[in-house]
RNA sequence: GCCGCGUUAACUCAGUUGGUCAGAGUGUCCGCCUUGUAAGCGGAAUGCCGUCGGUUCGAUUCCGACACGCGGCUCCA
């Protein structure tokens, strides 16, 4: 038997080494149980892979981004597998791992309920305990048409090799673009109880899932496209331990924990009536005052950035939006036209071509470029009734919405010095964690897109450049641009780790021409500006959200509806605490003082719940030394504090915009 | 928009296989209590059981449509 020599990839460097022929990767790896799969240069293998001379080879671990990608797909295997056994008839789709988890979609006559998520996970636990092995086989179309004669999907998938990627997001995992592959699970006789076209890889057996656990079932259009139709699709979650797998459920409750929706009713910050209709929303006085502070810094912070603060109508004529280049495009996302006085109006979905008529509105100098305006745009867009969610995607919003209008010379600065201005917005509302992503056109789709080729790779460029210039990871979104140019936004990361799309800048060279918006140059003659769009929000309404779920409720208090909450320790305290609330009022502090006739426990316990940054407690004790006690929602305590430097601490809160 | 599930007091949620089935806790209101860091005690009021139709002797309960919500899909200028 001869040798071959390999390459073995460990956190130490490669070490050379001189193998018999026939060895597999899992002999490499007898040592480390961690290991699931093989890196065979860039190709992720299974265990069972038979090495050849000159391969480079790494164990991937369980607990890594490709291990557990694996771990999710063997477990969707095992899913279907149930599936299939409790019901015969279900027809296989796809079952690819996803973010946290994975799923695999299912053509059955009855949708599953949730006692048939039960037993499926009932017979997963049996499949696994079984220890049931993943054997890989290599075929070919004609012999996979004959043996998956009765499953149609897998029949498709086969029919679109070559070109999965544009087959159905996930269909990748079943079929690649090199050989086709079944994977057989063999039980302890080494029969084959179930198979399932994929490319692999897997773990070598089931019982090396450590924990897993089935979350939900919901309708999926088949290869993601509304005209298929819906399959039944099963979500679960794997994880390398059990720990990591309650870590994972205990990031989920934390999230339900933070929903907004849930904080806004609590809080009594915001409603959406029924007779108002879906995703309308209304504030309530306490989301009003946290509303109206948001709007208030922005609209500073404009004016400071050099912007003028502009007011527009919110419907017009339907002329506007052809002239934009909106209505073919969006007519779907706009609300239907009200016709009146033998003219079509349109609700507002967009500020931009309302900004261009202040453009327009009179003759323009290079000495005025860039202009700016800004507003809070409130804008109406008929959002299908399934995506209508919280504040967060809504019917009816307010943009904080800005165009620069510059010289094609000044974009870059401009877009520099409005990405720039977004980051410090965000900073300021306690968000620090930022990506950038970069929406392009996707170029096999043009018909999408308006303007030149040449247009469209000098804005991308500029974008490009001056996200680089920032530091932050770039993201690409091909196809995400808007029809009139691309576009940049910033992704926020939040207290618990979610990634959340705040603002956007945009570029956009199509509107200037179809508005024929000019000014006069330096050299006497006319030439046409580019506008940057630019919301830093984005939506006010979904930035709330965000907020919220971020802080929890819990807002730094230059955002808190009440900063104060003043507690008498007993009634013949009452004077004495209005007497500070009153100091505080006078410097535009939010305070309250709590006079109900609840005991002085109860009354904390209240003020806590609505997360009140400051308790303001006063007894006897204080009242004899002219102090108060403070105490805060984590439950720290602070006594005896002397009323100027009581009332000098939450000022001085509120103005570094701390949280507390 | 599509699929599935849901809607009972201001809030959270029990309940009825169609016939004293309108319930609890919280909140609200009225008393009493006057209190040192997360719920003091007692009493009272509050519901077209989402809306509209149908089936039935009888519907909060069964069926349908609609509205609204939830989870996904699709879509997000």
């Amino acid at each position: 038997m001869s040798d071959i020599k390999i390459a073995i990839v460990t956190a130490n460097g490669t070490e050379e080494r001189t193998v018999e022929t026939g060895t597999r990767a899992w002999q490499l790896f007898v040592d480390n149980a961690d290991v699931i799969a093989a890196r065979v240069g860039d190709q992720l293998k299974d265990l069972s892979y038979e090495l050849v001379d000159g391969d480079t080879v790494e164990g991937v671990a369980m607990a890594s981004k490709d291990g557990r990608d694996i771990l999710r797909h063997s477990c969707a295997h095992v899913l279907a597998q149930a599936v299939q056994e409790i019901f015969p008839e279900a027809k296989l789709g796809i079952g690819p791992p996803i973010d946290n988890g994975f799923y695999y979609d299912f053509d059955v006559e009855t949708p599953f309920v949730p006692e048939d998520l039960e037993k499926i996970e009932a017979r997963m636990k049996k499949i696994i305990k079984d220890n049931q092995k993943f054997s890989r086989r290599v075929t070919n179309d004609d012999d996979a048409r004959v043996e998956l004669a009765d499953e149609p999907y897998k029949l498709e998938l086969i029919g679109l090799k070559g070109s999965a990627a544009e087959a159905a997001e996930g269909a990748s995992a079943e079929v690649g673009a090199g050989e086709l592959t079944i994977y057989d699970n063999l039980n302890r006789n080494g029969e084959t109880v179930w198979k399932d076209l994929c490319r692999g890889p897997h773990l070598p057996t089931t019982k090396r899932i450590p924990a897993f656990k089935l979350m939900r079932s919901a309708a999926a259009y088949w290869r993601g496209s509304e005209k298929n139709k819906q399959l039944q699709r099963v979500y679960g979650t794997a994880w390398e331990s059990k720990e990591a797998l309650e870590e994972y459920l205990h990031l989920l409750e934390e999230a339900e924990r933070r929903d907004h929706r849930k904080l806004g009713k609590e809080l009594d910050l915001f409603s959406f009536p029924d007779e108002i209709g879906s995703g309308l929303p209304v504030f309530h006085p306490k989301g009003g005052v946290i509303k109206r502070v948001m709007e208030d810094y922005v609209r500073q912070r404009h004016i400071e950035e050099g912007f003028s603060y502009v007011g527009t109508p919110h419907i017009t004529k339907d002329g506007l939006f052809h002239t934009s280049g909106h209505l073919p495009y969006y007519a779907d996302t706009m609300f239907p036209p009200m016709e009146f006085e033998g003219t079509n109006y349109q609700l507002k979905a967009m500020n931009c071509p309302m900004h261009n008529l202040i453009f327009s509105s009179r003759g323009r100098s290079y000495r005025e470029l860039p202009l700016r305006l800004f507003e809070f745009g409130h804008v109406y867009r008929y959002e299908k009734s399934g995506v209508i969610h919280g504040l967060t995607r809504v019917r009816g919003f307010a943009q904080d919405d800005s165009h620069s209008y510059c010289t094609k010379e000044q974009a870059p600065a401009e877009v520099k010095h409005l990405l720039n201005f977004m980051l410090t917005v965000l900073r300021d509302f306690g968000l620090q964690d930022f990506y950038l992503e970069l929406s392009t056109r996707d170029d096999s789709k043009k018909d999408k897109f308006v303007g030149s080729d040449e247009d469209w790779a000098v804005a991308t460029q500029v974008l490009a450049d001056v996200c680089a210039e920032t530091g932050l990871d770039l993201v690409p979104d091909p196809g995400g641009a808007a029809f009139y140019g691309p576009k940049v936004s910033v992704q926020a990361k939040d207290a618990i780790g979610r990634t959340w799309q705040m603002g956007t800048v945009q570029y956009d060279f199509n509107q200037p021409k179809g508005f024929g918006l000019e000014y006069v140059g330096p050299d006497g003659t006319k030439h046409q500006p580019v506008m940057i769009h630019s919301a830093k929000f984005g939506s006010i309404e979904r930035f709330f959200g965000v907020l919220l779920e971020h802080y929890a409720g819990a807002m730094p208090p230059w955002l808190a509806p009440v900063q104060v909450t003043a507690i008498p320790i007993a009634e013949r305290h009452v004077d004495y605490l209005y007497d500070v609330a009153k100091q505080m009022n006078a410097l535009g502090l939010r305070v309250e003082v709590d006079e109900s006739d609840d005991r002085m426990q109860k009354k904390i316990r209240n003020a806590q719940l609505q997360k009140v940054p400051f308790m303001m407690i006063a007894g006897d004790d204080d009242v004899e030394k002219g102090a108060v006690s403070f105490r805060y929602r984590d439950g720290r305590q602070d006594n005896g504090v002397p009323i100027a430097e009581a009332i000098e601490r939450v000022k001085a809160a509120v103005a570094s915009r701390e949280q507390v």
